[in-house]
DNA sequence: TCTGGAAGTTACAGATCGGTAACACCCTAG
DNA sequence: CTAGGGTGTTACCGATCTGTAACTTCCAGA
């Protein structure tokens, strides 16, 4: 998991999965393609047979980064099958664990904070991914019965969002240490209506 | 205002003004110091004898910024004297004007973002602006007879925190759209407490 | 065992980065 | 008029960046 060791499998997989690591720690534009091969235990040239520049392997990076939070989802479901509104409690408690020390926040949003240039091609990778996730949120929300569905989730989605900025600006002490308590009474304020 | 029109004034001036503008739009490790002082109409040499690197620099700007905030607060008081709830709803208000279109967020926490390195100087600039915005919105929301003062002042920063990074994603049509109406709805909960 | 493709190696191109040295200029205070 | 400090200009340093060329090595499948 550290830079430079590597256990051994297929070049793609490993610049994919260091370069995830590297641009999630070090930011997009703080980290090379060079510094990405040679943590990853290969060479620049395996990395450009793979990917066809450094902007199409930021877009698969963000893609893996999302499926993987896109598999959290099936926890949910299989832990509470059924039950969405223990899913809803469960993403609330599951999103506070991303509020941790010294968390680098979301990829996807920091992302989007570095690539300024507005027809980078990671962009709209990066919108239909948060927009696909909105939807997720929104739809459990509305699963669970709630009556604004739309209003709740986008407000949980922005209380998690700057809970994540914050934190990298005045680390986790700071206001996103109440993201629990602001989320959990939100829930319950919008299940009363 | 455009990047290569400049007037006249001290060049120090120029370059503080003119490195505030294109680091906001195109984020602090996408501006040389070349960029800055020609759209400044200096040169480098010149930029070097104000500033002892890029890094001080960097920090003056958010300053700046910083303190370009802070004069609003002057206004809430001036527009509403002596009435803190005013003031409060008046912070609302200012803060949706900040969610329009096209907007690239927060200085200082897109420079948190960007400046990944642990030991940046400007990190602890940023946590020290931060925190010092977060108390002024603290004090304004006990003195405008709120109980859970700070638990609304955190709430309301870490919504506008994400509205504002939200739309670097999503745009202005995404979660942020409903700013207001959460902020508002907010303030009246915690009033009715 | 042979072979073909994937992977590694070295070197390089061309550009940009932050930062500095040396020197010419101009404008204002004395 | 003169001296001096702020400014402009040019050239440069060493490092780093993305991306490519040419060549060698390795290994798995037929």
């Amino acid at each position: 998991m550290a830079d430079g060791v590597v256990e051994r499998s297929r070049p793609r997989d490993r610049i994919l999965e260091t370069a995830q690591d590297m641009f999630h720690r070090h930011g997009i534009k703080g980290v090379g393609v060079d510094a990405i091969t040679e943590a990853a235990g290969t060479n620049k040239m395996t990395l450009y047979r793979h990917f066809e520049s450094k902007d199409e392997l930021i877009i698969e990076c963000l893609r893996a980064t999302a499926a993987k939070a896109s598999r959290i989802w099936d926890e949910f479901e299989a832990q509470h099958p059924g039950d969405k509104l223990a899913q809803l409690h469960a993403w609330v408690h599951k999103a506070s664990e991303l509020l941790s020390a010294d968390s680098r926040g979301c990829d996807m949003a920091n992302a989007a904070v570095e690539l300024s240039e507005s027809d980078h091609p990671a962009r709209r990778v990066i919108k239909e991914l948060k927009e696909a996730q909105r939807e997720k949120l929104v739809a459990l929300c509305r699963d669970a019965g709630i009556g604004q569905a739309e209003l709740l989730a986008d407000t949980l989605s922005l209380l998690l969002e700057g809970a994540r900025v914050s934190m990298q600006s005045v680390g986790a002490e700071g206001p996103s240490a109440q993201f629990v308590r602001m989320a959990e009474s939100l829930i319950a304020s919008f299940r009363a209506r």
